[in-house]
DNA sequence: TGCTCCCTGTAGCACCTGCTACATAGACAG
DNA sequence: CTGTCTATGTAGCAGGTGCTACAGGGAGCA
């Protein structure tokens, strides 16, 4: 393959990830995803080997466009368990992140059911989630750090989910957490 | 509709929700559906108006026959809620559960990105498990009940969808978040 | 000019999708 | 027996899917 060739596929992943971020990730159809990038599918299968391998790129590409926004957007000091929570659920629930987090769900919901290549992409995802989460947090005993951070996740992952569900309900859920959870030891 | 037509759609809904749980809902199409069920596409769309009230009909049926058996599995007394979120997590995580799970993770994502009629079933799914979380926690602030089932409800979802995508990782969730919370007021 | 090779448009295949028209066998009413 | 109505099989339509065969344009090379 020439570098031609691989520099404009690799321009199409770079395309092709914000479409996904646009319609998520369950059905699109090559076709209609080739007539927003102004192409044809007969072009899409000329620069991928097949379907697979294009939404299995452009999915890599999201995931490590998440990993380079999270690493861009590092808090001045690492925080305590609790402020880390408390600085992270906004973040995680600001307008910019929706899109990523729509794809998020469902590379979690077919990685969980095994479904490949979205199983190794979510789970490589989620490790660099946790990574992030460990250098931004002050932990008194360096031996919980790890299970400090997997837990902050995983309590920030089913917020989101809950909230993006009851979206329009009344349920308040930043607060309910805030109000209820005092994190030790 | 007669009784005898009501009843046999009654029956097909009961054993399509057990394909559902089997397959996942993402996709599956009516000719296989059917071929399981020993029967024709051409019957399911008799007893059913089309495919979307085929599906919304069974996973309603999913919905409720997991919030019996919450109703039916009520701890003894009720518990504080680190002790139930203790009590839970290993319920949740239970291989009974790992189907009705997936189909949860199915309906939450699609839910998420507003699609009807899995938005409306997740959110009351979602409201009669906050429900039933309440029924059995025992707090001092009563006006914190609300607040506080949400937020373990939150916990178990975002332990479970995590735990479920590393799979096979040698993260232990439960361990980590044991050890790393205590509730309170 | 002709040759070769990379790119791309056209057309279409084979299959799958939800859904439907049509025919018919059986039950039951008269 | 005859007519009517319900349940079900057969066949197929129209549209969509991923993917491919084929041809040609155009750039570089001889």
């Amino acid at each position: 393959m020439t570098t031609a060739r691989l520099s404009k596929r690799q321009d199409l992943v770079r395309r092709i990830a914000d479409r996904l971020l646009d319609h998520g990730v369950a059905q699109i159809a090559l076709r209609d995803l080739a007539a927003e990038l102004g192409t044809s599918d007969r072009m899409l299968l000329y620069y991928f080997e097949d379907k697979a391998d294009l939404v299995s790129a452009s999915l890599e590409a999201v995931s490590a466009r998440l990993a380079a926004r999270l690493e861009q957007e590092s808090p001045a000091a690492p925080l305590p368990p609790a402020a880390l929570l408390a600085a992270l659920l906004p973040a995680v629930r600001a307008e910019a992140m929706a899109p990523v987090m729509s794809v998020w769900s469902d590379l979690c919901a077919r990685g969980g059911r095994g479904e490949e290549p979205f199983r190794g992409i979510a789970q490589r995802s989620i490790i660099q989630w946790i990574g992030w989460i460990e250098a931004r947090l002050a932990v008194a005993d360096p031996g919980s750090r790890r299970s400090t951070a997997v837990a902050l996740l995983a309590i920030l992952e089913g917020a989101r989910q809950l909230e993006q569900v009851l979206a329009g309900s009344t349920q308040d859920i930043e607060a309910s957490l805030a109000s209820v959870f005092v994190i030790g030891p």
